[in-house]
DNA sequence: TAAAATTTTTAGATAAGTCTAAAAATTTAT
DNA sequence: ATAAATTTTTAGACTTATCTAAAAATTTTA
């Protein structure tokens, strides 16, 4: 069985709403989410439940169902698995490649993707520090990967990873300095506003809670 | 500006029965070629004329536009440079790769089949020896290439192309050790139907008329 | 708990691309 | 030069994914 890019793109979406809030997504988060109307979301849920990639209730959100979940995570590991060879083997920044992996992501072949892997020598993380999941929808974990904003003045740590992947945001971490792999020191904290002082190799920067709450560190 | 993937395999359908047959194309060609109706295709040919990309007047058929051939040529350099991709770095078989390359072809993208194309090296062939375009819509050429059923007896060569690229025959070619870049001579030709005897590094293979008049040889 | 606000669904339209059946135009054969 | 055959176009319908506006259900507020 194949799916539409817009069914895959559903599924997808439902898999991140449903994973970062632990319940049942809404009709207005998925519309706001892909960028579309409530009232288009209400058809594709209604689409996508009678085929049983999810369960849906009138009035009461969608949840994935194993299959649908599936699905979701297959095109996860794809879109990750191309943004790692956009960034690794054609050169892009980080900040370049999502929207092409956007694309990518729905190409329809049983083996490409495996072989892509295979080709990339099984990466488990991609430009963004997220995990590849793998074949048969396994996810790795980092065991001690927390925010910055949780790591104490003086404590030193590697940057894994980013929880935000908006361009702006990865241009700006590019110019600081911090970027996926950089070990890092928390010189200072201000407390009226939570922003650090951050010492990277050779410089140090000031950044505020905001952006410190979305950088995943791996304590030293 | 940008196209459908619908719009664009149009393009490129045009493209290759006007190069084919050297003069302006019929809706039902194009229908069979786009395995659709001729109805069907009236309707698209009345939209990419109204974009300028075709002329098209009733009963007479369309032909490109300047603008149209650029896009047709466009994407004929797209797929080519992902099937060189697929072979070269993926492992692929030259069999296995058209069905994938023509949904790589349509992703949208300034600039990515021209990193892959440096990536590449600049390949000016692709696996089935079709010239790759270059990013201006040059079409590079071979000086002395003809087909295998106009090389006389005891004249050498090399295999440098294949007129069809159905999968069939790609996989006979395989079995019959007349791949891209095998140096053969004709043994022997048989009056009566043309066929040939052919002698590749390690043996003798009977090829049909037809086989030989798919097959490009560069004379050695 | 009733009114107000919000969310979700329904109803009806639209656009792209496709199809069948029938009409119109062109080409081929007699 | 007509008739027959073929090609092409038109007309009308269908599917997928979208939208707006209005109705219905749920949740929040007072
Ligand atoms: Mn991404
Ligand atoms: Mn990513
Ligand atoms: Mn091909
Ligand atoms: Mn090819």
């Amino acid at each position: 069985m194949s799916y539409t890019k817009t069914e895959e793109n559903y599924l997808k979406a439902i898999y991140g709403l449903e994973s970062k809030f632990g319940k049942s997504v809404s009709t207005n988060d998925l519309a706001n989410k892909l960028k579309t109307k409530a009232s288009s979301v209400t058809d594709m849920v209604k689409k996508l439940s009678k085929k049983e990639l999810i369960t849906y209730e009138k009035y009461q959100g969608v949840s994935l169902t194993k299959c649908g979940k599936e699905i979701a995570i297959n095109i996860i590991r794809n879109h990750r698995i191309w943004e790692v060879f956009l960034v690794e083997k054609l050169g892009y920044k980080w900040d370049e490649v999502h929207e092409i992996a956007e694309q990518l992501e729905h190409i329809k072949s049983e083996e490409l993707v495996d072989r892509l892997d295979d080709f990339l020598e099984h990466p488990s993380f991609d430009p963004h520090g997220d995990p590849i999941p793998d074949k048969k929808g396994n996810i790795p974990t980092r065991k001690k990967a927390i925010q910055l904003s949780e790591l104490g003045i003086g404590e030193e740590g590697i940057i894994v990873g980013v929880k935000n992947t908006n361009n702006e945001f990865l241009q700006y971490l590019e110019e600081m300095n911090l970027t996926l792999g950089k070990k890092i020191q928390v010189e200072k904290e201000f407390d009226f506003d939570k922003s650090k002082i951050i010492k990277t190799d050779n410089q140090s920067v000031t950044i505020s809670k905001e952006v410190s709450s979305h950088l995943i560190i791996e304590k030293k």
